[in-house]
DNA sequence: AACACTGGCAACCGCCATGCG
DNA sequence: TCGCATGGCGGTTGCCAGTGT
């Protein structure tokens, strides 16, 4: 049970509600608006590199939170990336305007299966890129924590409410020295005990009857990756990485 | 017009780290 | 050192407006 705070229209929000309702939401200079060209490229580019790190995504794009960046991720660009990188089946394009898209099982990629291997779509020349504060800090995400945190500050972000008080904020308002926190990752990003969790999201995003729930940490899932190799095939034969104009 | 379905997004959930007494 | 409160984070849920039938 939580702690309620002082509640004069009947709203039951606990403190942390609010300050996420606070951070996510009513903070000012938040972006609201369509995602640019520009920002969907750095999202894809840091996704690329880095998978659902949405908070440090985020400290990329100043005036969009986690939250923003991660729905936008999960509804729209996810969708554009699949839509053009998955080949079409003759029998399945002729797609009904509510009809779920027919994505193959074996899509998902991330995250990067060695260390060597940074992202299904890394290693391509691309018009992509994450702003060079970024690549060109000492941030190895092949390892367990980047040693620095390529962040930029949003300091502008945090609302009198609040006093400034907080040394810097990611798109959250957590403190940019420690971008890295909360659970135990392992060496590509993913909680430990969790490493199939972020392949599964990007697999299962409602389109499939197949949508997992409630799995837990340690517990393994139902991706089947033995098409990988297919995939792995697919991506460096084709020229998706070097011509596709994902935002068009 | 009514119903069914889909997509977008704010909010919630649960885990873990940190800070502090 | 321990226990509790709080913050940070990624994943997931649920509401609702829009759209198709």
């Amino acid at each position: 049970m939580g702690f309620f705070l002082y509640d004069p229209l009947g709203l039951k929000r606990c403190g942390k509600s609010c300050r996420l309702r606070w951070l996510n939401y009513l903070r000012p200079n938040i972006k609201h608006g369509e995602f640019s060209d520009d920002e969907d490229k750095l999202i894809c580019s840091l996704f690329t590199s880095i998978g659902s790190r949405w908070s440090i995504i985020a400290a990329q794009l100043p005036g969009r939170t986690d939250n923003d960046i991660k729905n936008y991720w999960n509804t729209k660009l996810k969708k554009k990336l699949m839509g053009k990188l998955v080949p079409h089946h003759p029998s399945q394009n002729q797609r009904k305007p509510h009809q779920s898209p027919n994505y193959p099982s074996f899509f998902p990629l991330f995250p990067p299966q060695s260390p060597t291997q940074t992202g299904y779509f890394a290693g391509y020349e691309s018009p992509i890129s994450a702003p060079p504060n970024f690549l060109n800090s000492s941030t190895d995400f092949s390892t367990n924590v980047p040693p620095t945190a390529p962040v930029q500050t949003q300091e502008s972000y945090v609302g009198p409410l609040f006093g400034g008080g907080e040394a810097s904020s990611s798109s959250d308002g957590s403190c940019n020295n420690q971008v890295i926190r909360g659970r135990e990752h392992d060496n590509y990003g993913v909680p430990s005990g969790n490493e199939n969790l972020g392949l599964q999201s990007f697999f299962f995003d409602g389109y499939s009857d197949q949508k997992p729930s409630g799995l837990g940490y340690g517990e393994s899932d139902p991706v089947d990756y033995s098409s990988l190799e297919e995939i792995k095939e697919l991506i460096s034969t084709s020229n998706v990485c070097s011509n596709l104009n994902f935002f068009c």
